[in-house]
RNA sequence: GCCCUCGUAGCUCAGUGGAUUAGAGCACUUGUCUUCGGAACAAGGUGUCGUAGGUUCGAAUCCUAUCGAGGGUACCA
C-alpha cells in the first residue's frame, strides 16, 4: 500500500506537474468487492479527484496513470467504474507479510505496531461510580470502554494512568445517610455486616428512600441539606467522633473496597481513586482566585455565566457556600495534572453531561488555557434493556453491574467467557449514542458476539497445538493462492491500519467490526482449506498462525482473554 | 422558547462525499458433515437511508427548512 502510494505520487509529479498535489494527500482505500475476473485489493479515487482540475475526463486520466504505473510496476492496475484505479496486489505480497507475521512474535509486534502516543503521558478518567450510591450496568458498560480506550493508547506508546472520580460528598451522600439513619433496621443491618457487596446494597437503597424523602417532604429537604455540611466537614476535617462519621466513614469505605473487587473481577485495574472531598479545596481554591474576572457572584452564588460563549450559566459555589461539581470537576482537573504532567487527559462520560463539560471547561480556558486544550472529553449513551424501562438510580429501577456478569456467566457457565461476551456486545457499538444490551444476543454462539471470535481463536489454537503429519512434505511448486486463501491473507494484513484508525479515533468498534469480519474470513477458509495433512500444511500453518496472533492481539486490545478452551 | 445529539431492512446496528445491485448480525427457510473442534460453512430478500428542497461529475453522508425521539437549559452530575 505504502508503496502505491509513493508510485502514484511519482506518476502524479511526472505527468501532470507537481502543484497537483497540493489538494489533500493521495487517498488509497479498500474497495467492495466487485464481480468479475479482477480482484481489487486496494483503489484510489484519485483520477476523479484530478478531473476538475486538470478538465479532463477522469477515465482518461486514470488511462493515463494506469499505463505509467504499470511500466513501473508488477501489481495490476485497472480502471473501473467513473475513474476508480483498482490494485491488484500479487500473491508474493500476501506470502511475505505472512511470513512476517508468523516468524516470531517480535516481528508479528514489529508489523502491527503504532506510535499515536508514542512517550506522551495520558490520564484516562472513567467508570465514575459514587460511593454510597448503586454500581449499575452503565458503570460497567464505561469501565469496558474506558479500558479498551487505555489499552489502544498503550499500544500505540502511551504511559496511561487509569483514574476514578467519585462523589464521596455531596447531596447523594446526605441523602443516603439520612434514609439509613432513619431506618433503625437498616441501620443495624448495616452496622452488623462486613461484607462489602451486603453493605453497598443497603446504601443504594437507602439512596433511593432518601432521594424520595427529599423530593416529598421539604423537613427531610432541610434535613438532608443540613446533613450535607455535616458531612462536608466531617469528610474535610476527618473528624471520627460521632455516630454520622462512625456511619460515614464505614460505608464510605465499603464503598471502596466494593468498587475494587468489582474491578478486580471485570480485569479492570485503577491505579487510583479521586474522591471528591480531595479535590474540592483546589477546585475551591481556583474559582476564588478568578472571581469575579471569571466567575461571578449571582444571586448569593458563585456561577460562571456561559451565555457569552453560546453556554449556560452555572453554579459553582451554592449559596451554602459549598462547591458544586462543577467546582470540584476544576478541582480534579489541576490535582491530575500536579499528579501526572500529562500530555493528555481522557475524561470519559456519559452524553448527558456534555454541555455542563463545555461550561466547566469554557470556565477554565479562561485562565488556563493549556490545560483546556490537552483535555479530550469523550461521552458515551446509556445502556438500554430491551423492553424496559429507562433506568434512574434515583429512582431504584436499575440493573446492578453484578447481576448482569452473574446472569450471563450462568448461561455460559464460565466467568472468563461470560465477561468477553459482555464487553464485546459493548464495545461492538460505536461509542456516542445508546446501546441496546441483550442478553440472549451477547451469549449467542453466532453472529457478530464475542463467543464467536473467541471460538475461532481457539481452534486456531488447536490446529497449531495438533500433531504435524511430516508425511506430507511441502510442494515444489510455487505457491498460487486460492480465493479463500487471499481473503483472509488480506485480512490479516490490515490489521495494524485498522488498529491505528481505531487508536486515532478513539473507536473501539472498529477494531470489533474488523475482527469480526477476520474471524469470519477464517471460518471460510478453515472451511475449504485443509491444514493439517494437506499438501500445503506448512504454509496454511503459517496462516492459522498469523490469524491466532492477530485475533489474540486484537481482542486484548479490547480487554478480552483468549481461552485454551471453551 | 433556546442549545446539543440522533432518525438507515421486521429487530439490533455499521457505513458519514465515491462503485451499475446502500451493507452486517438476529429472526425465518433450505442445504453441506463418518471434521484440523458443527459453538462451523453455503444458498435464499426485503429498504421512499424520517420528509422536502439545495450544493456536487457523484449525497445515507455536506447545507437549509420541516417532522419525530432523547438530553441539557442556576445551586444534581
Amino acid at each position: 500500500m505504502d508503496t502505491i502510494e509513493k508510485i502514484l505520487k511519482e506518476i502524479l509529479r511526472e505527468e501532470f506537474g507537481a502543484d497537483v498535489l497540493e489538494e489533500g494527500e493521495v487517498e488509497i482505500s479498500v474497495p467492495p468487492e466487485l464481480s468479475g475476473e479482477f480482484r481489487a485489493d486496494y483503489a484510489t479515487n484519485i483520477a476523479m479527484k484530478l478531473s476538475k482540475k486538470l478538465k479532463r475526463n477522469p477515465r482518461e486520466i486514470a488511462e493515463v496513470i494506469r499505463e505509467k504505473f504499470l511500466e513501473k510496476s508488477k501489481i495490476k492496475v485497472e480502471v473501473a467504474g467513473p475513474g476508480f484505479l483498482n490494485f491488484m496486489l500479487p500473491d508474493e505480497y500476501f506470502i511475505k507479510k505472512i511470513e512476517d507475521f508468523s516468524r516470531n512474535e517480535a516481528d508479528f509486534l514489529e508489523n502491527i505496531s503504532q506510535d499515536e502516543y508514542k512517550d506522551k503521558v495520558v490520564v484516562v478518567e472513567f467508570s465514575d461510580p459514587n460511593p454510597f450510591k448503586v454500581l449499575h450496568i452503565g458503570h460497567l458498560y464505561t469501565s469496558v470502554i474506558g479500558d479498551a480506550m487505555s489499552r489502544m493508547v498503550e499500544f500505540s506508546g502511551g504511559k496511561v494512568h487509569r483514574v476514578n472520580f467519585g462523589g464521596d460528598v455531596g447531596l447523594h451522600v446526605a441523602k443516603t445517610l439520612y434514609a439509613l439513619m432513619k431506618n433503625k433496621d437498616s441501620l443495624e443491618e448495616f452496622k452488623g455486616s462486613e461484607e462489602a457487596e451486603v453493605i453497598a446494597n443497603i446504601l443504594a437503597r437507602a439512596y433511593v428512600e432518601g432521594t424520595r424523602a427529599y423530593e416529598e417532604s421539604e423537613e427531610a429537604k432541610g434535613e438532608i441539606v443540613k446533613l450535607n455540611k455535616q458531612i462536608y466537614e466531617i469528610a474535610e476535617k476527618k473528624i471520627r467522633e460521632g455516630e454520622l462519621a462512625e456511619v460515614y466513614f464505614r460505608g464510605r469505605e465499603a464503598s471502596y473496597r466494593y468498587f475494587d473487587e468489582f474491578y478486580e473481577k471485570i480485569g479492570v485495574k485503577f491505579e487510583k481513586y479521586y474522591p471528591e472531598s480531595e479535590v474540592a479545596e483546589r477546585g475551591v481554591e481556583e474559582v476564588e482566585k478568578h472571581t469575579p474576572e471569571v466567575y461571578q457572584e449571582s444571586e448569593g452564588a458563585i456561577v460562571f455565566k456561559g451565555e457569552e460563549f453560546g453556554l449556560h450559566t452555572r453554579v459553582f459555589m451554592n449559596k451554602e457556600g459549598l462547591p458544586t461539581y462543577e467546582t470540584k470537576d476544576v478541582g480534579l482537573l489541576f490535582t491530575k495534572n500536579d499528579d501526572f504532567k500529562f500530555d493528555e487527559s481522557v475524561v470519559i462520560t456519559g452524553n448527558d453531561i456534555v454541555e455542563y463539560m463545555k461550561v466547566v471547561l469554557k470556565s477554565v480556558e479562561q485562565y488556563a488555557p493549556e490545560l483546556v486544550r490537552k483535555t479530550k472529553h469523550i461521552t458515551h449513551g446509556m445502556v438500554k434493556l430491551p423492553g424496559a424501562v429507562k433506568m434512574a438510580s434515583r429512582k431504584g429501577n436499575f440493573v446492578k453491574a453484578v447481576d448482569v456478569i452473574r446472569s450471563v456467566e450462568e448461561r455460559l457457565e464460565d466467568l472468563g467467557l461470560a465477561l468477553g461476551a459482555i464487553k464485546y456486545s459493548f464495545l461492538k457499538y460505536r461509542v456516542g449514542g445508546d446501546i441496546e444490551f441483550d442478553i440472549d444476543e451477547s451469549v449467542s454462539l453466532n453472529g457478530n458476539s464475542g463467543p464467536y471470535l473467541l471460538y475461532s481463536a481457539v481452534r486456531a489454537k488447536k490446529i497449531l497445538a495438533a500433531e504435524t503429519d511430516s508425511s506430507k512434505a511441502q510442494s515444489a511448486e510455487p505457491w498460487a493462492l486460492s480465493m479463500a486463501e487471499v481473503k483472509v491473507c488480506k485480512k490479516i494484513v490490515e490489521y495494524g491500519e485498522v488498529l491505528g484508525e481505531a487508536t486515532r479515533e478513539m473507536a473501539p468498534h472498529l477494531l470489533c467490526s474488523y475482527l469480526f469480519e477476520l474471524a469470519k474470513e477464517f471460518s471460510r477458509f478453515y472451511e475449504s482449506c485443509q491444514v493439517r495433512g494437506s499438501e500445503r500444511e506448512k504454509e496454511r500453518l503459517k496462516i492459522v498462525l498469523a490469524f491466532q496472533r492477530v485475533m489474540e492481539h486484537g481482542l486484548g486490545v479490547l480487554g478480552i482473554n483468549v481461552p485454551e478452551e471453551m
